[in-house]
DNA sequence: GTCTATGCAAACCCTTTGCAGCCAT
DNA sequence: ATGGCTGCAAAGGGTTTGCATAGAC
């Protein structure tokens, strides 16, 4: 997202687009991946060594709330976060624990649709798997 | 579970049944829903005083090995407990905070196997639903 | 008797908070 | 000047660990 975009998505979300909250952002989007809230600031710290952990978590979590980032809470008892804010899944290798996303396929939507449970209304509905990569197939034989 | 399956499973598991353990699985089992480490705790407490918060985690722990119990790491940051292992989901209302159970559909299988993300293996699909109870729903009027 | 489990307290990790100083408007 | 934002340190909450004692086989 160009930085232009990003400053008024923030402004208007009621957030003041920080030179940290942009870094924060820009090494998020850089990463391609699902870093803790301290991967990123071993990331952006290259950038701005003065800035803190706290920092970066209050930063993540306006770029949560301002919608150009999202957080998952992962089983491992660590936030993760990631750029990405449409629609799509995760799944974990339990061997090498990393994430690969996962397209929405339009039969996952028939599909909650179908689920209606006793009244209770579905606003989000989140697929989580888990399983072997192919490289830890591989590796493994199993 | 009778208790002597209960006893068997566990050994079975290399774990032995003491007190403790069992009294922890009968409260999570009695306590039909999805109680934190510490809402056994409480519970168990009334029937062994002395017993200790952590004695409770590692019993839970020593249940979820046995596959008498499952954990579910919501996304509130503290793990829920329940005794049952079959396969089903949970939604979770965001205004009272409840969670709901949900069966799986046949459905849900074939949209699983679907996935196949280039050579993925998956072991496990999760479905987590969010959205608003039926109760609340009267509530609140949203 | 051996070996595991318990209870207690302390440590642990991730995350949040309080607050003085800072920066943008 | 006002208000939110930063950085620092300290607190917080849930969970785990180390160790002496108690309990199961």
């Amino acid at each position: 997202m160009p930085e232009l975009v990003f400053d008024q998505v923030l402004e208007q979300a009621g957030f003041r687009p920080t030179r940290q909250r942009r870094a924060v952002y820009e090494h998020l989007e850089a990463m391609h991946g699902h870093p803790t809230a301290e991967d990123v600031f071993h990331a952006v710290r290259i950038e701005l060594p003065r800035i803190s952990l706290a920092t970066v978590y209050k930063a993540l979590e306006s770029l949560v709330e301002s919608g150009v980032a999202q957080k998952m809470s992962g089983a491992d008892g660590t936030a993760h976060f990631e750029s990405r804010v449409d629609e799509h899944f995760h799944a974990r290798c339990r061997a090498c624990n990393r994430i690969v996303d996962v397209e929405a396929l339009p039969e996952f939507h028939r599909c909650v649709d179908k689920i209606r449970t006793a009244g209770f209304t579905i606003e989000r509905a989140r697929l989580e798997l888990t399983g072997i990569c192919e490289l830890c197939a591989r590796q493994h034989h199993n």
